[in-house]
DNA sequence: TGTACATCAGTGAACGCGCGTTCACTGATGTAC
DNA sequence: TGTACATCAGTGAACGCGCGTTCACTGATGTAC
């Protein structure tokens, strides 16, 4: 095991640091809200450093994004037995849960969409999305549409709320009322 | 009618040409790759020139969330007595005509939320869409979860298609993709 | 077990640049007389 | 109709600052012998 309080010259984690960091950046800021070297004093380390890691903002938020696909794809992939159901109930968890991830995910323009790692969780996860929406339909028309209608409810349920749009008279656990909200479409779809 | 071609020392429409370099410059770059100082240099002024008008960057996407979501509301209100059906379409496709507008006005952290244009705006286009979804409910328990239901259904569809998520096999003309989708779940919800 | 050396993660000073902000100024316009 | 003046939209030079980038460097680590 490496130190980690950091009475070192080698940080020994460097790039994890950094990229917490970054998260709670994006948690308190947004992903546009603030700079390398920022981060680099958040992170208690020299400016130059982030860059020696990640090249740039781009390349750091191509890491952000790899990674959050990453533990999307699992968190979808771990219910998708139970049905689409519960993938929809994974999908809007996940971003309540990992709002810094979800934020960078969806806004391709902030990182490199063509980066391995990301091309391949981002599969994963589609994977999962897809063949949940197969289960409940009767021909391959029906289930395209019916796939991306599950993907637009519980992508737009989650960015709703992740910016506040939703009213203010909507209180409660968001989770159990994405669940509502799910059964009541679906309840017709399948 | 004053003078567009700015031989006068006064431009006459600063205010509305900073803004539309603003839209220019959001749609190609995202709300938060430029500077107040790139959009003077776009809109051919001097670079103190968008600060006399909104103050800083915020006060200016301020005017533009409260400009969008007036049209916004306009779109809404203009089909509400056609059913909530055409509400949802108008939704997606605000959405994909005025895109510079749309991903402003959703990211509440850009801009004042609590400015008094954007406050009225925005009630308006809620109401449309509540109302519209009031229409096919029988209990208000079932309605209030109809209309979340429904927008969380056209945002979420026009904010995948605006960030390029969906599949490249999802090819034709997106309004028309969206009219399906809206058709499929209303007509189990109805 | 000890020594020499290559590697490379991380440092920190220095750079030039674009930024937002300030401020004294300019000059077109509208109004009072 | 003409003159004087107040207003204020817009200018442009100057400022200090934080930024990304460069680069010679430091020093811990792993490996060869």
């Amino acid at each position: 095991m490496r130190q980690i309080s950091r009475q070192t010259y080698h940080h020994g984690n460097l790039r994890r640091a950094v990229l917490d960091a970054a998260l709670q950046a994006i948690a308190e800021a947004g992903p546009a809200g603030w700079s390398l070297r920022e981060l680099a004093r958040r992170a208690g380390v020299s400016h130059a450093a982030p860059a020696h890691h990640f090249g740039d903002k781009q390349g750091l938020l191509t890491a952000v994004a790899a990674e959050g696909f990453t533990m999307f794809a699992d968190a979808l992939e771990r219910v998708a037995a139970d049905g689409i159901w519960e993938v929809g109930v994974a999908y809007v968890r996940f971003g309540l849960d990992h709002r810094p991830y979800f934020e960078v995910m969806f806004r391709p323009d902030l990182y490199r969409t063509d980066d391995p790692a990301v091309v391949a969780a981002h599969e994963r996860a589609a994977g999962a999305l897809i063949a949940g929406a197969g289960s409940l339909s009767p021909t391959p028309e029906h289930e395209r549409l019916a796939a991306i209608a599950i993907w637009s409810l519980v992508h737009g349920f989650t960015s709703l709320w992740l910016s506040g749009a939703l009213p203010e008279s909507t209180t409660g656990d968001p989770e159990t009322l994405a669940r509502s909200m799910i059964r009541l479409v679906l309840s017709t779809l399948g």
